[in-house]
RNA sequence: GCUCCCAUCGUCUAGUGGCCUAGGACACCACCCUCUCAAGGUGGCGGCACGGGUUCAAAUCCCGUUGGGAGUGCCA
């Protein structure tokens, strides 16, 4: 028994779907997990269509996910179009064979008879008119009698009616192949043993199987993996739903958490949590297992999980990880950035993100020469009568006081106590004098590392708008 | 229409005939903690689509119904 090999065979679409990266996680999984390869096929008959940008997006993308085009269980890409030669050549061989023959009839003429006679699709009208290849002629599989017993993975085994199953095309009317040939042609050239993909291709799954025994080849163990659908519980497109993992990397999803929620589609790992380690879903993850339905793939749940892999980052790494967004923002205040003033705030923030960027308005007061003011914030914490006087002396407090957290706190309440307003009340004002905005991190230790100087001048420029 | 697939809390799931008065996670709600917001802690809400069988026993097996989905291209 060899090794197993695995394929993931995308098409080049210029984004990386996310159901894709599902599939090709369970390649890569099985082909680690079993000392297998995982084999990467860009998959387009049409050469024109393999922008080689769209080529390095997938390879940069299954690169994020942790499926590394250097590793040594990995193989490819290798290109569908380039086989082209011997997807006809295998086509032509079945068609010496009987086992597929040439049809001249156009799509208009298919239907008319259809239609005629109450049908769907092709009704084998040359099966027996012995054309030979021509201009415009397509070459049609020959489908036998019978049935077609598909062994499924995950869903067992799924049986099919040959005699529903239309004899399909082979090569075009031009001669190029279709994908159903080419695609098995390709399994069988990269030997490749286990075919993992999903669901929408399991009707397919018959006709490849038909072909494969045609060509005396051997079939692979089959795997349809349920599709991702939308709230609608629809097939997730690029034209209504948020798809391209590029998308998600970009708006700061961490490799590790996607990698993690997408693995819990569908399957789970045992105990109470669903955040564990890659090691472990690969140790515990079995086809079999997977669910037989759709899932709903849910953003809400995917950030949930994004927020537990930030604050289970050490402190250093979510450092870089921050800087590194910071460094990639258009807004951001790089010229007057100070490292240390982030790293003392830092472990302020990470619990208080569920993504990466929305540390910038978390920090970003600190480093601005003046706070970024939220109008209504302002408007609304400067509503009440005392807002103004308890500013004023919350100034003079922080003149006199040593200017640590702890004091200013300290000084803070005394104040509170003066115009009987509770802490959290009077924060507000404070608050958004200081950041601009009427959430954040704890107030105090930005207010120390901003130093007297400023916070007493950004006190005042509040007061002096606030009238 | 035809073919195929599917059916446990709102969502993702555990469950492979007795351990199930169905467990966990996300979301939601309440409380605690608290300088705002989070995080954390505690608790709560909430589900086996329906109807028949089989069995001493069914979420689990069988049949049907209903409901969802995918495919139905000289796309992949």
């Amino acid at each position: 028994m060899s090794a197993p090999r695995y394929r993931f065979a995308p098409s080049p679409t210029g984004y990386f779907h996310v159901g894709g990266a599902r599939t090709a996680l369970y390649n890569w999984l099985l082909a680690v997990k079993n000392g297998g390869t995982f084999v990467l096929r860009i998959e387009d008959t049409d050469e024109s269509r393999n922008q080689p940008q769209w080529t390095q997006g997938i390879i940069d993308a299954l690169e994020w996910l942790g499926i590394h085009k250097d590793d040594s269980r990995f193989e490819g890409p290798y290109f569908q179009s380039a086989n082209a030669a011997e997807h006809v050549a295998a086509a032509m061989r079945l068609f010496e064979q009987g086992k597929a023959y040439f049809c001249d009839q156009t799509t208009e003429q298919i239907q008319a008879r259809a239609k005629e006679k109450g049908i769907t699709g092709y009704d084998g009208h040359s099966r027996d008119r012995g054309l030979g290849p021509g201009d415009g002629r397509v070459l049609r599989f020959r489908v036998p009698e019978g049935k077609t017993v598909v062994h499924d993975l995950v869903r067992g085994e799924v049986e099919f009616d040959n005699a529903t199953i239309e004899d399909f095309v082979l090569l075009r009317g031009n001669g190029t192949p279709v994908f159903l040939i080419a695609n098995v042609v390709d399994d069988v050239l990269m030997r490749i043993t286990n075919v993992i993909r999903a669901e929408e291709h399991l009707p397919n799954a018959p006709k490849q199987q038909m072909l494969f025994e045609a060509l005396g080849e051997q079939v692979p163990s089959w795997a349809h993996v349920p599709v991702l659908v939308n709230e609608q519980r629809k097939k997730l497109s690029k034209r209504r739903d948020k798809v391209a993992v590029e998308q998600y990397r970009e708006e700061g999803i961490l490799a590790a958490a996607m990698v993690n929620y997408l693995m819990t589609l569908g399957w789970a790992p045992t105990g109470d949590t669903e955040i564990v380690p890659w090691e472990t879903i690969v140790d515990q993850f079995r086809l079999e297992d997977v669910n037989h339905s759709p899932a709903f793939f849910d953003v809400k749940k995917l950030l949930a999980f994004n927020g537990e892999y930030i604050r289970m980052m050490a402190l250093d790494d979510f450092i870089a990880a921050a800087e590194e967004v910071f460094s990639r923002s258009a807004s951001w205040p790089r010229e007057r950035y100070e490292p240390a003033l982030f790293r003392a705030m830092a472990p302020l923030v990470q619990t208080r993100v569920a993504l990466i960027p929305e540390t910038i308005p978390m920090v970003d007061f600190l480093f601005l020469p003046e706070p970024p003011i939220d109008e209504d914030a302002f408007t609304k914490a400067f509503a009440s009568e005392w807002a103004v006087p308890a500013l004023r002396d919350i100034a003079a407090e922080f003149e006199a006081c040593d200017f640590s957290a702890e004091s200013l706190k300290a000084a803070t309440e005394r104040v509170g106590e003066r115009h009987q307003v509770k802490l959290g009340k009077l924060q507000a004002p404070l608050r958004v004098a200081i950041t601009g905005r009427q959430v954040g991190p704890p107030l105090f230790e930005p207010i120390e590392l901003l130093g007297r100087q400023e916070v007493l001048r950004r006190i005042q420029s509040a007061i002096t708008r606030a009238s």
